[in-house]
RNA sequence: GGGGCGUUAGCUCAGUGGUAGAGCAUUCGGCUUUUAACCGACUGGUCGAAGGUUCAAAUCCUUCACGCCCCA
């Protein structure tokens, strides 16, 4: 009845045989089994009852879950099901089930799942353990779990095939339950600030709101090219400008760019924004949601990353572009560090490709990023970028060469960016008529011009800041992962080749 | 895009030119308190793909695929 690949491994035709025999016999997936408690529900609540105490009370539970362990000693076996909470000892004897169960349950394979009811006692090492009155085999696994001792150790595998890795390394799924309980703190510490909480289109009409190349698809119906977004920024904007002070949304982003141990094609994003507040505001609010975030996920302000270690309960260290670049390139001239043809020549030194576009402020954060950024280990807020790489931010008023903006660094990694938001309607039409001029000179991550967000300007966004967190680089750091791959589900592969 | 490393049994890994290996898992037998259970027997491979060198290739060479790390 079931068609087998010639190829196809003695040990899963081995189980295809016994799920086989499993349908002749009747309904093979039934659905009518349901538990009363998971495994750490029972190791909790019994945890101060003794054999005797649990044998007296005859406590009836009705367990299930994935066999993970399976122990036959003659007319008698141990098994191990581990349910989403944890895992559950099982107690078969065979003098104590149904005439003919243990013989059928001999049959079973470890990664079956498997259903027990029963009493409660503990063994002789006082493990809590089920006896099992009725075992049920409710789903049949065709293929093997890794083996035991050293689980799944093939990062390929471990990517591709996640529910491999989720169901035999536990480190990996506390990496992703820690990503959870990460982002839940976030949206609790926004929603009692009085933030709302926002959803703005994946598919957009105009790029823009970060700089970075975009996925173009195409809408049929409608026979038009759409953008997935970059960044939300430009809606998020709009929405304060519609009265929703106080905004943030938590969800992808797009960039069409390489990938690394710090980059997927898709990624996660905090966004917020807040009127009536300055840059200097969210530095503040940063610090307290590391430090708050730190000691509910880790239970301390130390943060051990890779082999560093990072206080969140001290304010950070700031220092501005210039003096980033000036401290790890101290043969640069002070005076000079605006001067176009001088940063140019620094670039050229320091092999940093030169394009004729550029101003001297795009020099100098070519500078910092291939010189100061991998620098800069600690928690540190970097401040005043150039106003020529940020047009989006608002002017510094004594120094309208940078603007009101910082980004935050970890371990040598930006996993924050954040700024005054340029409120100045006609400011910002020039900003975007010299992002056009970037894109006609050829830069394909320019922005393009939106008037409908000049337009929206016009109406008046009130004074506000906003920042946007890298919520991947953030559960990195809080799990001690070294790839995004390890906290990302999914994260992005070439195509598998199946033959 | 460039460089380095890797791909051998279901899994974890040995194997540097001369008969393809181990542990776990599987299969069979034994065992009524195991904890990577234990004891005994057996089974399991187009050595990532293609081509080349050689009397002989998992091993050397070339190309390709996929992965990991570093750099741009």
């Amino acid at each position: 009845m079931t068609d087998k690949p010639q190829d196809e491994s003695k040990l899963i035709a081995e189980r295809r045989r016994k799920l086989d025999a499993l349908r002749a016999d009747g309904n093979a997936f039934p659905n009518d089994f349901r538990r009363n408690a998971t495994a750490d529900e029972l190791q909790g609540t019994f945890v101060d009852h003794s054999d005797e105490k649990l044998r007296e009370e005859k406590i009836q539970v009705a367990v299930a879950g994935r066999m993970m362990v399976k122990r036959v000693m003659g007319k008698a076996s141990f098994i191990k099901l581990q349910d989403r909470s944890g895992q559950i000892q099982v107690r078969l004897e065979r003098d104590h089930l149904p005439e003919g169960l243990y013989a059928t349950f001999k049959k079973w394979d470890v990664g079956d799942i498997v259903a027990a009811k029963g009493s409660l006692f503990r063994t002789q090492t006082g493990e809590l353990t089920v006896l099992a009155d009725e075992v049920r085999l409710l789903t049949k696994s065709l293929r093997p779990l890794p083996e035991k001792f050293h689980g799944l150790a093939d990062q390929e595998t471990r990517y591709r095939q996640r529910y491999v890795d989720l169901i035999v390394n536990e480190e990996s799924r506390k990496v992703f339950r820690t990503r959870s309980a990460i982002v839940a703190y976030i949206r609790a510490f926004l929603d009692a600030q009085d933030y709302l909480e926002v959803e703005t289109p994946m598919m957009q009409v105009t790029k823009g709101g970060a700089v970075a190349r975009p996925f173009t698809t195409h809408h049929n119906a409608l026979d038009m090219s759409l953008f997935l977004r970059i960044a939300p920024e430009l809606n998020l904007k709009r929405l304060v400008v519609g009265g929703f002070e106080r905004v943030y949304e938590i969800n992808r982003n797009f960039r069409n760019e390489g990938v690394s141990t710090q980059h997927n094609p898709e990624f996660t994003m905090l966004e917020l924004y807040r009127a009536y507040a300055d840059y200097e505001d969210l530095i503040e609010m940063l610090e307290a949601l590391l430090h708050g975030l730190a000691e509910s996920i880790l239970g301390t302000a130390i943060v051990r990353y890779q082999g560093e270690e990072f206080n969140f309960g001290e304010p950070f260290a700031r220092m501005t572009v210039e003096e980033v670049v000036r401290k790890y390139n101290p043969d640069i001239d002070a005076a000079k560090i605006r001067d176009r043809d001088y940063l140019v020549g620094v670039c050229k030194r320091l092999r940093v490709g030169v394009k004729d576009n550029y101003g001297p402020g795009k020099l100098l954060i070519e500078i910092f990023d291939k010189t100061g950024e991998h620098e800069l280990r600690k928690p540190t807020f970097i401040t005043q970028y150039p106003t020529e790489i940020s047009p989006l931010s608002r002017k510094n008023d004594a120094d309208p060469f940078v603007t009101d903006r910082f980004e935050f660094f970890i371990g040598g990694r930006e996993i924050a960016n954040g700024f005054s938001e340029l409120n100045d309607p006609e400011d910002q039409a020039e900003r975007f008529h010299a992002q056009v001029a970037d894109a006609e000179a050829g830069d394909d991550e320019a922005m393009a011009f939106d008037h409908d967000y000049i337009r929206a300007l016009e109406y008046g966004l009130p004074p506000t800041a906003g920042i946007g967190v890298g919520i991947d680089r953030l559960v990195m750091l809080l799990t001690d992962s070294p790839s995004i791959r390890d906290v990302l589900l999914f994260p992005h592969m070439r195509p598998e080749v199946f033959d």
